[in-house]
DNA sequence: GAATGCATGGGACCAAGGTCCCATACTCGC
DNA sequence: GCGAGTATGGGACCTTGGTCCCATGCATTC
């Protein structure tokens, strides 16, 4: 194990993107002497082809830009594959664009200037939020990835099995013997990594699987 | 059946709260207009004693009034145990006090002069959101209710049967024979009237039941 | 002091879940 | 055409879960 500084093992990454120089530098220090590991950049589409998207970490981002508006990047954010969350930072900021930002997802919205204290906070709070996310995101991932591996014949099954029907009953439903229900129930089990139907009911949750059911006469 | 308009029971209520009458009287007229059940108050404090706290419904307010500030009022509401959600509507909001207003859970917060048409949006997605958030607090009440009526011994048991636990461990865990366990289960499922163990399983997410498990040597 | 509610279980059963081994049949790709 | 993967089940067997009736012991309450 080596305890080096990596930045997106550490979670503690933060992008810092504005095209002012001076402000980068100075956000940039501020952060870097809190112990972040911060990589500034003074251009957005430069960033955005650059960040690590397979890690937690924060985005300290300027609204107006030229080239990529903030916002638009932040719209791109969202769309793409991320966990990063968005501290706005900005000059001249309105309160439509503050507004938009912070129902687009944004954890804040900072006018310059700011004391220190706050962005420090805002970038605290938004590092714990991209760690959840990304943790979140990533056991999601897992049990996708098992659902994937299931049979037709076993997601079918899964669905009954989570609405809480009997064997018996989902056989009818699927035109089997309870046998085979039984069978393809285990492997349902086994292939979801499931240790109890306890554990399969909540898999299903987070994975939003509701039975497709039609109830009486398909 | 009788179809008269009622405020609470449509899910259509808003209230709005604004110290200037004439954009009191503008807004009233307008969502009047659109369908919904308004009611007007100049008065914060006013507003704050006669709402109706066993309905959903949609709260335009205004930021700056004397008396009762708009963010503080909203702070109560979210404090009291009501579903209401809040628009705001300001002449010269600042970007601080509107972010303030979105992390506390407002849907919009509009900058007067606004068009018609962002208000009835926003008033729409409001009322949407706040009949969403009714609905699942009272399913929640309701299974809070059952909850309750279990006794000491059948609370346990749940933790441990949506824990995924057998019967047989339990027992164990608990110090009794598994045939008292299965009894006081069976009261468990009629109490709170879970149709099945997955149903159980659902229900305890819903209320955030965890076990609080002592896994090896009590 | 009788009644009530609760926790505790024995006995007896039956239903449901789970798991072996085994077999058939179909489809797909090489 | 043959093997792999899939869906299908029979037979046998055991473990769990669920539910009767019944009974004891211990508090609290009226």
């Amino acid at each position: 194990m080596n305890s080096a500084a990596l930045p997106s093992g550490s979670g503690q990454s933060v992008y810092v993107v504005d095209d002012d120089s001076s402000v980068l530098r100075a956000v940039s220090r501020l952060l870097r002497a809190a112990g972040y590991a911060v990589t500034a950049f003074s251009c957005p589409l430069e960033f955005f082809g650059q960040f690590d998207r397979n890690a937690p970490g924060c985005v300290v981002l300027d609204i107006a830009m030229p080239g990529l508006d903030g916002l638009e990047l932040q719209r791109r954010l969202n769309g793409a594959a991320t966990a990063l969350a968005v501290v706005f930072v900005t000059g001249h900021g309105d309160v439509p664009a503050s507004v938009r930002a912070m129902k687009a997802g944004a954890v804040d919205f900072l006018t310059k200037p700011f004391n220190d204290t706050d962005l420090l906070d805002a970038v605290d709070s938004a590092l714990r939020r991209s760690r959840a996310a990304f943790r979140s995101r990533d056991e999601l991932a897992v049990l996708y990835r098992r659902l994937a591996s299931l049979t037709l014949r076993e997601r079918e099954v899964f669905e009954h099995v989570v609405a809480g029907q009997l064997n018996k009953l989902i056989a009818v439903d699927l035109g089997a013997a309870e046998k085979t229900i039984k069978v393809h129930r285990g492997r349902v089990m086994q292939k979801m990594e499931a240790g109890s139907l306890a554990d399969l009911v909540r898999m299903a949750e987070r994975m939003g699987i509701h039975s497709t059911q039609r109830n009486v006469h398909p």
